[in-house]
RNA sequence: GGCGAUGUAGCUCAGCUGGUUAGAGCAUACGGCUCAUAUCCGUAGUGUCCGGGGUUCAAGUCCCUGCAUCGCCA
């Protein structure tokens, strides 16, 4: 078996980003895995780099098209060392040879009669570079760039994708995981339910010049996805080199859901008309939002994968993208998230476990893997575990479950931990009479740690090398060899290197690693991280600006039970919130309903004799004395005080 | 408007074809250890399993319905 990945040719249109890096960092692993796995396979990456948004692009920067172009496909390129992403072919639809391969592809499909030439008018939007149905618009404008479109005769070519509408609906009824995960494929074939339209092709040069030429027709360039899709072939020789057929039997793409229509609808139509299997899986992934915000450049919390790699390293940033998020669903990326990944799983749980085990066969068998000897029941348990862990790991990584092929080395660590108690080896080292046991239970660590590495290697490249050296065994090249119990060998050096992870502080001076630009209806929270530092009794105005304070309409109130000072409010902020104000000894409930008071809105909810409080009432006390905090008019619930 | 998905502990999620007291990790509290990156181990919890009906000896799990969120399509 052999596997042709790829990841989605990127846009030129705008520089790499988190949702590329994801990409591409899932692309990379599930290539080092199966290579691990012993199979063949090629990793294939690059840049789209024709059509309309191009050239706008390019004016806007002030660039030729061309140079525009070459230097942001190279700002792709040079993005992905860095995250120890290693692919064998970085392809550009500008190469010469895939323009003509397009030009051959069309020709062919031309002359079999399944590219027409028509007549089209319609509502041509330039933002989306296609044309749009009455139905879509929304007040008269493009949806999705709020312009109206423009009325638009055109004659143009049309691919027959109508023609193979019931092949595909039967190919991928056929092949169930021809399109994963399911939701995806059953979003298609929902899709293919209603008569799909032909696909047009072509754009006259009199609009577009950026593009290739249709070998039929110089009027004419070819639309931008008949273009790019065909990356695929001509990355791998297509149609000349005589591997050609056999790597394409192993096709797989790697896309995120924003581009599903393109390549499980047009792609193979468009392979089935040149006469050529399909691909053989596409893997569709979700969207990462940024502090569960969606991520878009206007505003402005565009995550750059050079960023990451620079303020965590590209492991941490690969095991927290793959463990995070379970492939095909949304996730949210924030700095926290990230670090406390980086804290709990990696410096405390798998960090700190190496650690302390080679410090002790440092100290308890002077850097040396121990001979073993005879073993105990809680030896074995940890033997098995970490030979089902290897077993567990692949079964998960095949369905593409990455989070949970981690969790399950991660459960071995655990274990691991645990062991260490359970076994005490400081103790055992006590008595001489015990180094029979002390030299098994820290060979089982050493061992259980090689299989830690085994696995982890495809996700964690750099840290599996050092474990690997530092085990002193080889850098795992494949699972066969691998993945039994035992291969380590007794008297091998052990040498310990620094800390795998540091510990990151989260409430350091100094700025989040990385960068965090939240909308600016955000800003707000964004500054309560900011301490105020100098305690001279004042506050600067930034330090105010933390208070988030409102005005909140009281809409129900109710005794706490079992307490004579609480009430229990239900108050409308604009939205419904619960607040526990210490109020009942001076408010009766009755009165409370339909009050205006002031809240803190955003103070930690806290929770007060069982029940959670999501904001604080002002009020005055003097003495004996409490009355609530109130507006000299009413205003609207939810409004802002300052 | 049509189709579909999702809604489970403070947070992120597991719970396959219905079957014992609903789970994991993180966060929280308390206790223990000292080999270790102030790490690790143990203990403690809290859940109207979105609401309402129904099928069943038995439902988070099946059916109907409502609500909310999201996606695709129009």
């Amino acid at each position: 078996m052999s596997l042709y990945l790829t990841t989605p040719i990127f846009y030129v249109n705008a520089q790499p980003h988190l949702g590329h890096a994801y990409s591409a960092i899932i692309a990379d692993t599930v290539c080092r895995y199966h290579r691990l796995a012993g199979e063949e396979v090629r990793f294939q990456t690059g840049s789209d780099e024709h059509g309309e948004k191009i050239v706008e692009a390019a004016e806007k920067a002030g660039l030729a098209t061309k140079e525009y172009v070459d230097q942001i496909s190279n700002l792709f390129r040079e993005a992905w060392p860095g995250l120890a992403i290693e692919p064998d072919n970085f392809i550009r639809t500008t190469d010469p040879n895939h323009i003509k391969t397009v030009q051959d592809i069309l020709q062919k499909v031309y002359d079999q009669g399944d590219i027409y030439f028509s007549e089209y008018s319609g509502l041509y939007c330039k933002g989306c570079e296609r044309f749009l149905t009455e139905k879509e618009l929304v007040g008269g404008n493009c949806p999705d760039h709020l312009t109206p479109p423009d009325a638009v005769t055109e004659q143009n070519y049309f691919f027959k994708m109508s023609k193979y509408q019931q092949w595909l609906i039967d190919h991928i009824k056929d092949n169930p995981e021809f399109i994963t995960p399911e939701r995806y494929k059953n979003e298609v074939l929902s899709f293919l339910s209603e008569p799909l339209e032909d696909l047009c092709i072509s754009r006259p040069t009199s609009r577009l010049t950026w593009g290739i030429a249709l070998p039929f027709d110089d009027k004419f360039v070819t639309y931008v996805w008949f273009d790019a899709l065909i990356n695929y072939l001509t990355g791998i020789g297509y149609p000349d080199d005589p591997g050609f057929a056999q790597q394409w039997a192993g096709a797989e793409h790697i896309i995120a859901k924003d581009i599903l229509k393109p390549h499980g609808i047009f792609w193979p139509t468009m392979l089935k008309a040149m006469g050529l299997p399909p691909y053989r899986k596409l893997h569709v992934h979700g969207y990462w939002n940024v502090n569960d915000t969606k991520m878009s450049k206007s505003i402005g919390n565009v995550v750059r994968p050079g960023e990451m790699v620079e303020a965590y390293g590209a492991d941490t940033v690969r095991y927290f993208l793959l463990r995070e998020m379970s492939f095909g669903l949304d996730s949210s990326f924030s700095n926290e998230a990230l670090v406390a990944r980086q804290n709990s799983d990696l410096a405390n749980d798998l960090g700190n476990l190496f650690s302390r085990s080679l410090t002790m066969v440092g100290k308890f068998a002077a850097d040396k893997t121990p001979q073993p000897g005879s073993t105990s029941e809680k030896d074995t348990e940890l033997a098995e575990a970490a030979i089902r862990m290897v077993t567990e790991f692949q079964n998960q990584m095949e369905q593409y479950n990455f989070h949970r092929a981690l969790q399950a080395v991660w459960e071995v660590i655990g274990r691991a931990n645990r062991y260490i108690v359970e076994n005490a080896p400081w103790e055992l080292a006590k008595d001489p009479a015990n180094s029979e046991q002390l030299a098994t239970v820290l060979y089982h660590l050493l061992e259980s740690l090689r299989l830690v590495t085994l696995c982890i290697q495809p996700v964690m490249p750099e840290t599996a090398k050092k474990m690997a050296a530092a085990l002193g065994t080889d850098y795992p090249a494949t699972f066969a060899d691998h993945s039994q119990w035992g291969l380590l060998k007794p008297g091998t050096a052990i040498t310990k290197p620094d800390s795998l992870f540091p510990r990151l502080e989260k409430k350091k001076k100094g700025e989040p690693a990385v960068k965090e630009q939240k909308p600016a209806k955000d800003k707000k929270n964004d500054k309560q991280k900011e301490s105020a530092n100098e305690n001279d009794g004042l506050m600067n105005f930034a330090d105010f600006q933390k208070f988030d304070l409102r005005v909140a309409e009281v809409v129900t109130a109710e005794r706490i039970k079992k307490s004579d000072r609480l009430l229990k409010l239900t108050v409308m902020a604009p939205e419904e919130r619960t607040i526990v104000a210490g109020i009942a000894e001076h408010y009766q409930p009755e009165e409370m309903v339909g009050k205006q008071v002031i809240i803190v809105a955003n103070l930690k909810p806290a929770k007060l004799m069982g029940v959670t409080s999501q904001g604080m009432v002002l009020a005055a006390k003097d003495g004996k004395t409490l009355v609530l905090s109130a507006l000299s008019d009413t205003v609207p619930a939810g409004s802002k005080v300052s």
